[in-house]
DNA sequence: CATTCCCGCCAAGTC
DNA sequence: GACTTGGCGGGAATG
């Protein structure tokens, strides 16, 4: 039966007919299956064959192998099954609304039970629909997306971890009855949300929204890293992402257009973000500097990505009051606890009940030779560069260990040791001259071993070492160390991360020893050096546990740059869950775990 | 006319 | 070298 389907389907096939209309007018006309178990799928039987063929040959392309079950009918299955919200009011308008092309509207008595029994989504349309007999799918039928939707309806929201649902991009693209190219788009920024991942080519692991929190932490974090935050507020403060700045060349790719996407959101202090600010900040980080025609580009993919945020419930569409420029208003949390959890995933909104979190948040610092200001807020606006007394009283009450630090002086560039007693911290260096710093700790584990001497840094031990020679690979930051004149702290922003643990990116799985650290809340003491003349900062936190949460170290020349760059420990987050070495020969793609290898440490 | 954004060409990337 | 991915922008649909 299935071949005589197939067959008669070629005939039907027109090429403007996509693949679904196809389905819905052949499963009229012929035999519908009908019991419940023809209906179902493959895609429902073979989700659990995860370890089984990770060699899966793709079908070839289009060959007329369709599945024959019926896309709709087994949408419609699964939703029902599948996650509540915003499919059945979208869903129902439009989703299932099957495409007539079928000229004989007379139908036979058990045609019309066909419908009723298989398709029934064919009745939202006679109902909603008044008069359209001769319709072509019309554009928003078509969208990403409503696409996405129907991607997102054939699987759990919340799949059990333990039986990883495996994914075929030919078959969804079959089952949804559309071109590969749209199922690409929307995996790639499903992939950057990690609701699925990429196992090999073809073929996908379905995580749903369980990963969705801490994923959203984690770009959170490296939002504030980036500075994007400051960015949006001072839209006219330029302010170049050094960090993301060419360093590999995939980082145009959708998927992180749409991380990026989703970081300003969970930056912004009003979650609101005009399409037009996204354009420009995100063409601002593509070191290729275009031109118009780019902005035009990246609209168009800020569009796309929109629309499958939106499909997700992430997002929602808003008018900008000033000027009417499109914009988007996040919906999902912001706030996470601080194992990247969302606080309350489902409304999240509602409870902001962190008071208890041991961890700070966002804190900012100002650090002027050998003072430090200590700001504790969240939102960083720049403080003023004065000296205030440290104030150790009060502990940071939120949950993201994170806090920015900025010299209030240009200093020379130079090299920075850091060492930490946690297992694993990110930093972020910002501005030109180095003159300004930002340090990201993720509570780690407790100290193992302090005051390592220089030399015989355990490769364990996190650290992170930026060269002035690594530094410098970096066109804008090299170009910034030029202009020593400048008072204006420009703030570059750029990032190092640390060596991040593994476990730190195994997303989900309680990682960190998460009582430990919040024991130790975040208090270490560090410091901070730079090899040439100027600028010293300390900072202390109360902690007693951890007495040394940093060491200077005895810094290289800047000059002989070239000599230590090749050693140049150096690592910049890809995408979210990667750890990108810049060292071209270290790249690669698509393997379950994108980890790269962490540097080495530097010898003395 | 402006805003959205689908479509599918075709060039990179992979295997 | 075939096949998979996905950048990209024309231009159609929609507002």
């Amino acid at each position: 039966q299935m071949e005589v389907e197939c067959l008669s389907l070629k005939d039907l096939t027109s090429p403007r007919k996509s693949f679904m209309e196809n389905i819905c007018t052949e499963r009229r006309r012929s035999t519908p299956l009908k019991s419940a178990e023809s209906i179902i799928p493959a895609l429902l039987i073979n989700r659990n064959g995860v370890t089984a063929d990770l060699t899966h040959i793709t079908p070839i392309k289009h060959t007329a192998l369709a599945e024959p079950w019926t896309p709709t009918a087994n949408l419609k299955m699964l939703i029902s099954a599948a996650s509540p919200d915003i499919r059945d009011r979208e869903m129902k308008k439009m989703l299932f609304r099957p495409i007539e092309n079928e000229k004989d509207k007379t139908p036979s008595p058990d045609t019309v039970v066909e419908n009723m029994e298989v398709e029934d989504s064919c009745q939202f349309e006679a109902v909603d629909e008044e008069d359209d007999v001769e319709k072509k799918p019309s554009r928003k039928q078509k969208s990403l997306g409503l696409l996405c939707q129907k991607f997102l309806a054939l699987y759990p929201d919340y799949p059990d971890p333990q039986s990883p649902i495996w994914i075929s991009l030919d078959e969804v693209a079959t089952s949804l009855g559309v071109e590969r190219r749209r199922i690409y788009d929307i995996v790639n920024v499903l992939e950057s949300l990690m609701i699925v991942g990429r196992i090999a080519k073809n073929s996908y692991t379905w995580y749903g929204r369980q990963r969705l929190g801490p994923t959203l932490e984690e770009l959170q974090q490296r939002g504030w890293q980036q500075g994007y935050h400051l960015q949006m507020e001072f839209d006219t403060l330029y302010v170049p992402m050094m960090f993301a700045a060419g360093v590999n060349r995939r980082d145009k790719s959708l998927r992180i257009m749409s991380q990026k996407f989703v970081m300003l959101f969970l930056v912004s202090k009003t979650q609101t973000v005009t399409l037009d600010v996204a354009a420009k900040i995100l063409i601002e980080e593509s070191h290729d500097s275009s031109s118009h025609s780019k902005y035009k580009t990246k609209v168009r993919r800020l569009y796309d990505i929109a629309n499958i945020l939106t499909s997700l419930g992430l997002i929602k569409k808003v008018r900008e009051e000033r000027g009417r420029k499109p914009a988007f208003k996040w919906l999902g949390p912001v706030k996470f606890n601080n194992s990247g959890n969302a606080v309350s995933i489902s409304n999240s909104m509602a409870g902001q009940d962190l008071r208890k979190s041991k961890l700070a948040r966002h804190a900012s610092f100002n650090i002027t030779p050998t003072s430090v200001v200590v700001k504790r807020q969240i939102s960083s606006a720049p403080s003023s560069l004065q000296n205030q007394p440290v104030d150790y009283s009060r502990k940071p009450t939120n949950n993201s260990a994170v806090c920015r630090l900025q010299f209030g002086n240009r200093t020379d560039s130079g090299e920075f040791y850091f060492f930490t007693s946690f297992n694993h911290y990110k930093c972020v260096l910002s501005s030109p001259g180095l003159n300004s710093l930002g340090l990201l700790l993720s509570a780690g584990q407790p100290p193992a071993s302090l005051a390592v001497p220089p030399s015989s840094v355990p490769t364990l031990l996190p650290y992170v070492l930026v060269p002035s020679a690594a530094l410098s690979h970096y066109p804008l930051m090299a170009g910034s160390l030029q202009q020593q004149g400048s008072d204006t702290p420009t703030n570059l922003s750029f990032s190092v991360p640390a060596v991040m643990s593994p476990v730190h990116f195994t997303m989900g799985a309680a990682p960190y020893s998460l009582t430990a650290a919040s024991e130790i809340s975040w208090s270490p003491h560090f410091s901070i050096l730079t090899n040439s003349n100027m600028m010293q900062c300390e900072c202390f936190c109360e902690s007693p546990d951890l007495p040394h949460f940093l060491l200077p170290q005895t810094p290289h020349t800047p000059k002989d740059s070239t000599a230590s760059a090749s050693k140049a420990f150096f690592q910049t987050p890809g995408t979210l869950g990667s750890v990108v070495s810049s060292a071209p020969a270290a790249r690669k793609r698509g393997s379950a775990q994108r980890r790269l290898d962490v540097g080495h440490p530097p010898t003395s």
